[in-house]
RNA sequence: GCUCCUAUCGUCUAGUCUGGCCUAGGACGUCAGGUUCUCAACCUGAAAACCCGGGUUCGAAUCCCGGUGGGAGCACCA
């Protein structure tokens, strides 16, 4: 590939950008899946066009309604809106394949007619045969064509017999190349491709055939894939040329990769944009994190907003080679976007969270805690959420490191109250005083500065490891936790002291 | 196996078109230090890459040739 290949024009002249995302409904959406739905987004937004959800519902016995429904609320999650589509519809439609099979039952029958297809009645088991043989003596598989040749009156036999048949295409025996916009020129021979199974019926298409008809109706200027259907342009581009259809501009953008190198797949792990939402990734990082898989702007800028992105996004700048999933990357993304979040709408996002966990319980007036049996003021979880917005990196992580502030008394060892090589008599001396200085104290008055400069002397006289991790160990019982003033600030005096004297109990 | 795609730190990448500013820059991660009662956050620093071999040139990550590695595709799935 060389770089002037890469210089073509990106947009045809007259002719408006329109773009589309057509997932099949097999699955929960894969990441790499929204990210191929994010560029081609980019892209339309970018060029002031349109960006298309349509889907690819045609083998009946693989889709399923629920994955439809994941997929369309996968976008809309992450913010990539389209403009025509299911849901939206537009001028187009209808945007399910499995809604047009009229449409493509005349394209068939004329291809037929055209002799630019023809019927196949080879047994699928034979063709298995066939197949396992010509990769044994090292031939890339294909069909060898064995019906391309029956007579009119052969065909109509066959299917007045009823017989088992699907329809493959006529494949020319030609190189074909297109240019892509981000590979340059690529070419293939059909030789090695053979004739392709291009329906199963007079209105069942198979992908190919689907793909091309739709995008010629719905008048798809440039198609953003996936690169593992670079093979595929071939056939389709033949179909165009049969159907006299103008093809579409290609783009194929690289893979994601796993940790090994192959292609992400379920296997290695969360691939679902669900998954990763419902472990509390939030979709500005989720969308900041995979733009960057295969692309950046070429300045050090790192975080973007999708309209940063529409205005910098260069589809000439997508990378050539498959980029490995980083879930690292992807977790510092999110603890970025979390700290930049207001407390009301973190908090908002944790609710969820904390419900799930039967941490929180939803009452008429706001939450309790199930097991204490306790309100808990939406002030107090303000409290929390601040404390644990630098904590957290996905928001699940909220209520395992909130646990100590929706419990009785902690529950740890004792030694755990020592600091560095400390003897327990000075522990419990040292936790005495504190709890002697905090009785006096008015509870109004117990939030974090105010304590903070109060116990300062203590601190100072006592040593401030001495003093503040033992009283940090009473508070939340934890060898890693916020600090004790900030605990104190948020449970309030009488669960200090209860605490506290817990501690010195042990002791 | 065959076809196509591809190649800069462990990872994402800048730089390649238009050779010198590259003793190769940034980010994640790792490690060390600072801050600190702990953790996190934050700050400072370090280690870490041009796949290999030839050629062209005063000069190559960048241009040319030849290898090698990696990936994808090869369905009556999409």
């Amino acid at each position: 590939m060389n770089a002037s290949a890469r210089q073509q024009p990106m947009i045809l002249p007259n002719q408006a950008v329109r773009v589309r995302i057509a997932p099949s409904p097999t699955g929960f959406m894969h990441i790499g899946t929204a990210r191929t739905a994010l560029f081609n987004y980019l892209f339309a937004k970018k060029h002031g066009g349109k960006f298309i959800l349509r889907i690819e519902d045609t083998d009946v016995s693989r889709s399923e309604k629920k994955y439809e429904k994941d997929i369309i609320d996968g976008l809309q999650w992450l913010g990539i809106n389209w403009d025509e589509g299911v849901l939206i519809n537009g001028d187009y439609g209808p945007y399910r394949q499995s809604e047009r099979l009229e449409i493509y039952e005349s394209y068939i029958k004329s291809l037929l007619e055209k002799n630019h297809a023809y019927y196949c009645f080879c047994a699928q088991e034979e063709l298995e045969a066939i197949k396992q043989d010509q990769m044994s003596r090292g031939e890339r598989p294909h069909y060898p064509g064995r019906c391309s040749n029956l007579t009119k009156e052969e065909i109509q036999k066959n299917l007045k017999i009823e017989k088992d048949f699907i329809i493959r295409i006529r494949m020319p025996l030609k190189k074909v190349s297109f240019n892509d916009l981000i590979r340059g020129k690529v070419e293939f021979d059909t030789e090695l491709i053979g004739d392709v199974a291009i329906a199963k019926s007079l209105n069942q298409p198979l992908y190919n055939l689907a793909v091309v008809i739709d995008d010629e109706l719905m008048k798809v200027s440039h198609v953003i894939r996936g690169e593992e259907h670079i093979s595929n342009t071939t056939i389709q581009l033949i179909l165009c040329e049969y159907m006299e259809f103008d093809p579409p501009t290609y783009a194929h953008i690289p893979l994601i990769l796993a940790q090994d190198r192959s292609k992400l797949s379920k296997r290695h792990g969360a691939v679902s944009v669900t998954e990763y939402r419902k472990e509390g990734y939030l979709p500005e990082a989720v969308v900041n994190f995979m733009v960057l898989l295969g692309w950046n702007p070429g300045t050090e800028q790192e975080f973007f907003t999708l309209d940063e992105l529409i205005k910098t996004f260069d589809l000439l700048k997508v990378q050539k080679a498959g980029a490995i999933f980083n879930p690292d990357k992807l977790k510092w993304f999110n603890s970025h976007y979390i700290k930049n979040k207001g407390v009301k709408e973190l908090l908002n996002l944790c609710i969820p969270y904390f419900i799930q966990e039967k941490i929180l319980e939803k009452t008429t007036g706001g939450f309790k805690n199930p097991k204490t049996k306790e309100l808990v003021k939406e002030s107090e979880l303000e409290k929390i959420i601040l404390l644990f917005k630098e904590r957290m990196r996905v928001l699940s992580e909220i209520t395992k490191l909130s646990e100590i502030f929706f419990i009785d008394l902690p529950n740890y060892d004792k030694n755990l109250l020592r600091w560095k090589e400390l003897d327990f008599k000075t522990i419990k001396s040292n936790l005495l005083s504190i709890r002697k200085a905090l009785e006096k104290e008015d509870s109004s008055y117990f939030n974090r500065d105010y304590l903070s400069s109060k116990l300062s002397e203590i601190t100072k006289k006592q040593g401030v490891g001495e003093t503040l991790w033992p009283l940090r160990v009473a508070l939340s019982g934890l060898e890693a936790s916020p600090g004790p003033y900030e605990i104190m600030d948020v449970i309030g005096k009488e669960k200090t002291i209860r605490r506290i004297d817990h501690a010195i109990d042990m002791l």
